[in-house]
DNA sequence: ATGAGTGTGTTATATTGTAACGATAATATT
DNA sequence: AATATTATCGTTACAATATAACACACTCAT
């Protein structure tokens, strides 16, 4: 267990809470099925992939198969409650879906616990750069990958 | 075609010299696979499928599997002149093989047109933010999607 | 109630990537 | 040069990730 400590019961209640307030607003439908993959993925900080929670689905007596999964998981990060980790091809629970925001990830590769932060400047200075050349960003996936405080200590 | 305009012959032969001089340098075997997979990377300037190398292989007569090409991508990567483009599955040659450095990458998602750029900052900004928090970075991956100038105009 | 849109189940398949084993070629050691 | 050692490559089989396409059920606005 990561001992970046909290009360994690109370971090999964308040990320399915604003969930259920995100989704209200807009009129989109958090199912139960939607809800229940975003409430596994929330199990942990740790990046998690589409097949385990496809297991964790089958273990609870459905019968799930993939497209079940990565429906669920495209609704989720088209609202913004995950966000999908490209360098792991795994998705992680965002804090932050009450709008669109630019964020980076920390991802460490001993224990997969991954934190997202938002480092001041970082996509100014690429959008800048990017505007410079002419080029029109749409999107960015800032991913940083090495080893989490515990993980250091462990060692 | 993209009007990103240069000399691609000599684009592809500068890309091919300088390979085999870091190689040399090195000790490192480029062997005529991997330089051909090289050199079908430097086809162009887009993001280069791993399949599609697979297929054009096949066309010019030898029996051509997964395996054969993903080693040749593994060695092109350890030598740095190839980088991943993880948020794609796909990949892009790299100009500065003579030693490894920080980049990010400008993608177009119209044209797939790959643009390695090194915006002054970024990953100092980013490594600075890691390490407050104690994280221990080990790489980045900082890929921008949008859309090129070529593309822009052309709309 | 009905028709349009949305969500889910299901089958099948596409795409991306590796493990494992043997054959061959390059390099090093004697 | 002959042998030992390692690196590379071919091949088979398979694992892991992801999507297409169609059927059916549910919602809800008319």
């Amino acid at each position: 267990m990561a001992s970046h400590a909290h009360d994690h019961e109370q971090c999964i209640s308040e990320a399915l809470g604003s969930a259920e307030r995100v989704c209200a607003q807009r009129g989109a439908r958090l199912t139960p099925l939607r809800k229940r993959v975003l409430e596994l993925i929330w199990e942990s900080h740790e990046a998690m992939k589409a097949y385990d929670l496809l297991d964790r689905l089958g273990q609870e007596g459905g019968s799930a198969k993939p497209p079940t999964v990565y429906r669920a998981l495209d609704f989720l990060l088209a609202q913004g409650l995950v966000h999908r980790i490209e360098s792991e091809n795994a998705y992680v629970g965002c804090r932050h879906p009450e709008r669109t925001h630019e964020f980076q990830l920390l991802i460490c590769d001993d224990c997969r616990h991954v934190e997202e932060i938002a480092v001041s400047g970082v996509t100014e200075a690429l959008g800048k750069h990017a505007k410079k050349q002419g080029f029109t960003v749409t999107s960015q996936t800032v991913e940083v990958h090495g080893q989490c405080p515990s993980c250091r200590d462990r060692a």
